[in-house]
DNA sequence: TCTGGGGTCCTTCCACCT
DNA sequence: TCTGAGGTGGAAGGACCC
């Protein structure tokens, strides 16, 4: 273990829910939920507005929107929000070479790795440098946890939120876990709480003092191990900047159960090639096909089939994920049906074949771009998503507040705009086309912007 | 109340090989 | 020739994470 807290964990706080407000003048101050607005949709994420209501990541739509009906409720703009969290990845990359993300808005970051030695005062100093830069930037608030390893690092920028930060001084771990409670730690969910609980431990200190041989006895081995490890503060688990998939795959959730046979399959062949469209973009081939079908029951099974090579090839993926299909029972419904691939490669069987025969193939038909989830959607929502920006050739610069039976409601406003007007137009005006999201930043960095101060958002025009 | 989408890792079971 | 042990790879499911 390290003797000085050299690791940092950014978390940017309620991040989808912070970038739509960043962008709405409207909303600032306002309950926010961001997710899928389906009848099976679940939130993303909901600002803290909304969490005050009870609502919160991952439960379902319907019930958020019975605690909270009077929130703003968006698809997510996940293009918009990669385009953030590249600008937040940058200013890490400018603390060490050593990131290692983990999704778009959270990361690790070694920052010994940067050559220079590391103490309390300069990890504060890097700490607070780092969350300015990023208000500046972005104008979103990021949490920074700081600590002599990742899991104790995470905990910090946990108990930073929102918009803080907290250094766990070393020497001080135990101490500070043994009173948490066991779900406190990475890799305890639900079923793994509920099992300990059962057990009688409830607290990291009953964890450490339920000792090594019990604890595997009860959760396994790898399990066991691990977590009597991180009881004891201790996790070696290095900070890895580059991280090679091992698995692609796409799925889908239908807004209601799908029984009719035929339609499954047609279903399964397009996901095939979505899948497939994803594993070229990354310059991939895998062995494994795997189908996924989630029951009317929600009873979740999985089918796979290995082949002798890996392949890229939309047929061969279609092929093999229909025979899948033919071995499970669809009658009763299906809810969800997904195509994934495993055991990657950067080269195909194809590629083996046209070495040894000195010729380069290219037997592979063009495939036509994935259309993003949200235009897939039903033709009234296919151009107008709620959140997304939208241009009026009359009233400039605005966003989807709603839309529905032919007509779409917009409100004119931009991030560094007072809050906007309503106006509602018909879904088919000729006047009103979609628009690329504004930057939420018209300021360069480093201009007169102090860490810890403002709201949200709070860019000055 | 009714549960997304994209992943990773682990465990168990089984077949096959030596 | 039969049997068992141990390794390996594949299939399936489950837990977890964001």
């Amino acid at each position: 273990m390290r003797s000085s807290p050299t690791i940092l964990h950014l978390d940017m706080d309620a991040f989808f829910a912070t970038v739509e407000q960043a962008s709405k003048p409207s909303l600032r101050g306002k309950a926010v939920v961001v997710g899928g607005l389906g009848p099976r949709g679940v939130v993303a994420t909901a600002s803290y507005e909304a969490r005050v209501f009870g609502v919160h990541s991952a439960m379902p739509m319907a019930q958020a929107r019975r605690l909270a009906p009077n929130a703003a409720y968006l698809v997510p703009r996940f293009a918009l929000y990669r385009s953030i969290s590249e600008q937040v990845m940058g200013l890490l990359r400018d603390l060490s070479p050593l990131v290692e993300p983990l999704s778009l808005d959270e990361a690790f970051v070694d920052l010994e790795a940067g050559g220079t030695a590391w103490d309390e005062q300069s990890a504060r100093l890097a700490g607070a440098k780092l969350r300015a830069d990023i208000r500046a930037v972005t104008g979103l608030t990021g949490s920074v946890g700081l600590a002599a390893s990742k899991m104790l690092a995470k905990i910090a920028s946990e108990q930073a939120k929102p918009d803080g930060l907290v250094l766990i001084e070393p020497g001080t771990e135990r101490a500070l876990l043994g009173p948490m409670s066991v779900r406190t730690l990475p890799g305890v969910g639900p079923a793994t709480g509920d099992h300990l609980r059962r057990a009688g431990i409830h607290t990291v200190d009953e964890l450490a003092e339920a000792g090594e041989d019990e604890l595997v006895r009860l959760l396994g081995k790898a399990h066991g191990h691990a977590l009597y490890a991180m009881a004891l503060a201790r996790d070696e688990r290095p900070v890895v900047a580059e991280r090679e998939a091992k698995s692609v795959s796409v799925e889908d959730t239908y807004d209601v159960d799908i029984h009719d046979r035929v339609r499954v399959g047609t279903e399964v062949r397009r996901l095939a090639d979505r899948c497939v469209r994803r594993l070229r973009g990354a310059g991939l081939s895998g062995r494994t096909i795997v189908l996924k079908v989630r029951r009317y029951d929600f009873s979740t099974l999985t089918r796979s089939e290995t082949l002798r090579g890996p392949t890229d090839d939309p047929a061969v993926v279609r092929e093999a994920a229909a025979r899948l299909l033919e071995s499970v029972d669809t009658t009763g419904g299906v809810r969800l049906l997904g195509v994934g691939i495993s055991g990657l490669a950067d080269y195909t069987q194809e590629d083996l074949f046209a070495q040894a025969a000195g010729v380069r193939e290219d037997t592979l038909a063009e495939e036509p771009e994935a259309a993003p989830a949200e235009e897939r959607q039903a033709p009234t929502e296919r151009l107008w998503p709620a959140g997304h920006d939208v241009r009026h050739a009359a009233y400039g610069h605005g966003w989807v507040q709603g839309s529905g039976l032919g007509r779409v409601t917009v409100r004119f406003e931009t991030p560094h705009s007072e809050p906007g007007r309503v106006r509602t137009f018909r879904t088919d005006d000729p006047d009103l086309e979609p628009a690329e999201p504004l930057p939420l930043v018209t300021r360069r960095p480093g201009e007169g912007e102090r860490a810890g101060t403002g709201g949200v958002g709070s860019t000055s025009p």
